[in-house]
DNA sequence: AAAAATCAATCAATCGTTTGATTTAATATT
DNA sequence: AATATTAAATCAAACGATTGATTGATTTTT
């Protein structure tokens, strides 16, 4: 059985995602989790900082797959890279109505809490790439030495970009929103793009 | 001079652009312009249309310089693109106070006209980048037909991502933000590394 | 019997918008 | 050119609605 803590932060996840954080009220969010108004507050002090709770939670779960790969003795770093763009992709995906609340308060928010996530996060990130394509040219596995910054860009813009294009892109053959299959050949199509672009930047070839 | 209804105008999209149209008030809109509340209704009709009225304006401007590019016949496809993207650059830079509130409606806005100043600016790109892939290759000027809706993907996010990324990147380098030169740098690194991801997956190859 | 959880009701604040009066500008009439 | 008439622009004040949050009583759990 879930808790009704829970549930107030899952209702405000996916109105936060749908309407926006200013647009979606505490009522809305109450009745949506089947609780009282006051609970809010009771159990997260105020609307922002349930926000706050919301990203503490999904930034935390995050953190751990990407050290776990990196420390990894039995491939190389491009395969190190590959794993994590897999893991990132199939994470983007299934934690889509977060990943949508990201991207807005990364666009809008002041709050300091919020923001010191996102940094963390990002330099975070920035730190894992710049490792692996320095070892990775060291070793010759890649030939070439990019600008991380933009590399980041590049993987992490695409990746969103395509993500909040794709209902669009559907309607635009023509298929209904619940045709998974659809999705499911769109996410693995941009895999495979997104690869292919970073192979390039990093001169990577396949023996 | 310029016109209560520009300043409104202007003021508006700079505040939207800083707080997101929710957090603005008319007030906040108002006072900023030098004029009464009332004025806002009394132009626009509503905050709703005068958001409307900014994309309208925005979105008119960009169209233009696109088909100027295309119907050229003294360069081939790839200098198209190139300059398409020089253009591009230049004018998300320069309009970067609307561009991000372009990306942050462009996540959670349910408004029907502004969905389609947004649909139709994205078919239009796509169908410009499409055909220009496709004389290329046929002409023998790229080597590689590549997914355009991921291309563009990449184009764009990157972009983005880059320019919403590049405050937080200077503060990383120690750059106070008066520090134009190194904007200046860094949108010609972007400038040039679009351009090396485009070459990429079209299979473009300088003589 | 003490603590935690839940509730309906209410709070002050702020929101977008409208009102109706007033001023300014444009046009018509003498 | 001077005056009268109409239209456009501007304003302070107020509107009803909604907002996030809190209260103090009540129920449930420990």
């Amino acid at each position: 059985m879930i808790s009704k803590e829970h549930n107030i932060l899952f209702a405000a996840e996916k109105l936060f995602s749908e309407k926006g954080f200013e647009k979606t009220s505490t009522r809305e969010i109450s009745s949506a989790a089947n609780v009282n108004v006051s609970m809010i507050s009771y159990y997260f002090g105020s609307k922002e900082k349930l926000l706050e709770s919301l990203f503490e939670m999904r930034m935390a779960e995050s953190q751990s797959y990407i050290n776990e790969i990196t420390i990894r003795k039995d491939i190389n770093e491009w395969q190190k890279i590959s794993l994590i763009i897999d893991r990132y992709t199939s994470r983007v995906r299934e934690l889509k109505v977060f990943y949508t609340i990201m991207q807005t308060e990364q666009l809008t928010n002041k709050n300091e809490r919020i923001i010191n996530f996102l940094k963390n996060s990002k330099l975070g990130y920035l730190k894992v790439y710049e490792t692996l394509a320095k070892n990775g040219f060291k070793n010759k596995v890649f030939k070439m030495q990019p600008n991380i910054a933009l590399l980041h860009a590049t993987l992490i813009g695409t990746m969103f970009y395509a993500m909040n294009g794709l209902p669009m892109y559907k309607e635009y053959y023509h298929q209904t929103s619940e045709n998974i299959s659809f999705d499911d050949d769109y996410y693995k199509e941009l895999n495979i793009h997104i690869k292919q672009v970073l192979k390039n930047l990093l001169g990577y070839e396949e023996n």
